[in-house]
DNA sequence: ACCATAGAAATGTCAGACATTTAAATGGCG
DNA sequence: CGCCATTTAAATGTCTGACATTTCTATGGT
């Protein structure tokens, strides 16, 4: 796919070959990666060099390391943790360098939380509903921040988005709905919007409630049209 | 979030502290960065630490380095085509270290796939309707291996995807559909399989045309319950 | 005015040393 | 014999200094 004309640094073509060797299994979760003067040795390169090159992996997750005796890079267990944190770093970055717009951004959110409504709407627990409750009390306190009242906002959605009850699912669109969060924290959140917003997670709450996956649909797609105005009101307050 | 019992690295502090510095934009895209020598003079620490701490954040494509007299590290632009690598890359190990039923795969992916079904039935293009010809034509090869099958179907739903016109979406669904490649990878496709999922495969593209978004996602629903079915056929084969 | 060449600045790489951490081997003592 | 403190070894973490390589810029000669 991507013409070398000028070949890598070392340090990259390193990391690549024993990520591929964790990719195609040579390498399993666990396992340790001999040490940094063997490697230094096999790839006849120098010890800094081979560090360089395991900082790549472990900027990736894909590797850990240990200090000590019975020390050294260990082939990482990526976690949904680990994952949605790298996610959110790259969804974040992404949006902010390139101008994306709100409608844009608001589409794909929304898009990507009605794919789980319906399974949310059948597989919810009270545990579930209870975050959504409590971030709609949250909401309703009348001197949160606006930036308070987008992180609760994330919570409550990030909610709903776990309710579906596959962490996959979960780990894709957590990272896609916080990742949109700077774009929120723009929105200057009047009493008035914020009233329209609440009552529309309290339908969305309601209708998990009651396994009740279109009302759930609906209710989304009410708030996605409402978001999406505040977001044309910014722009055109702005000229 | 996460204490710090033993702080952590010496370049792991510093590439927090510089992609701090990118994400709330008090540095910016195709900024230079510092020499290596003036941030060593800057962090206190050697230059290997810091070329450390750069190359972590080359892993994650947040920068970019040139060699040279007007060389150094520069805050790079993260296109859409990188973000996308990155998130195969995770989402790819995610998957294959996590013990992730196909079951749960199988349902996060065509959820999202219906997520933009709609949209993709409402802005589709001659382009978008002709690649997802294409691939169905290929699919039809009967000489065809299952790898290749595999492919092709990964470019027909990349197809779909794309359709809805909606950059973020594509950006996020086509890591979740060509992560689950090496899941489906493992999958026998008999003559008759790939009958029906080309018959469906028809379907979804007749939809497209006729800008049908629920006949899209009734075809979306069948694939998917097909999907599992395979899978689950697999599964039992094997015991 | 143009081209070749030398210089400067930056990253890329290497070698060797020392510091620090950690677990295991060792030894003494009850 | 068993337990605890100590030593030892292996590994990563860090520093220093040097040299190689790349690339732009400025200088100089023709």
């Amino acid at each position: 796919m991507k013409n070398t004309p000028h070949p890598a640094d070392l340090s990259a073509q390193i990391a690549q070959s024993i990520r591929d060797a964790i990719v195609d299994g040579r390498l399993l979760v666990g396992d340790r990666l001999p040490s940094e003067a063997e490697l230094a040795e096999q790839f006849s390169v120098s010890r800094p060099t081979v560090r360089e090159a395991l900082k790549r992996l472990a900027a990736q997750s894909l590797i850990r390391t240990q200090r000590g005796a019975t020390g050294g890079a260990f082939v990482n267990h990526l976690s949904y943790a680990e994952a949605h944190n790298q996610q959110i770093t790259t969804a974040t970055l992404l949006l902010s360098m390139n101008a994306i717009s709100f409608d844009v951004a608001c589409e794909a959110r929304y898009a990507l939380e009605r794919a789980c409504a319906p399974l949310a709407a059948r597989r919810r627990t009270a545990a579930h509903l209870k975050i959504l409750h409590t971030e709609i009390a949250t909401q309703s306190q009348p001197d949160l921040s606006d930036e308070a009242f987008c992180a609760s906002d994330v919570t409550f959605h990030r909610g709903l988005v776990d309710a579906a009850g596959n962490p996959v699912l979960s780990y894709q669109l957590a990272g896609a709905v916080e990742a949109m969060q700077p774009l929120m924290n723009m929105i200057t959140f009047t009493a008035r919007s914020r009233v329209t917003i609440i009552a529309l997670h309290c339908r969305i709450a309601d209708a998990l409630e009651g396994f009740d996956a279109s009302s759930a649909d609906s209710a989304l797609y009410r708030l996605e049209e409402y978001t999406r105005d505040l977001g044309r009101d910014l722009l055109s307050a702005r000229a």
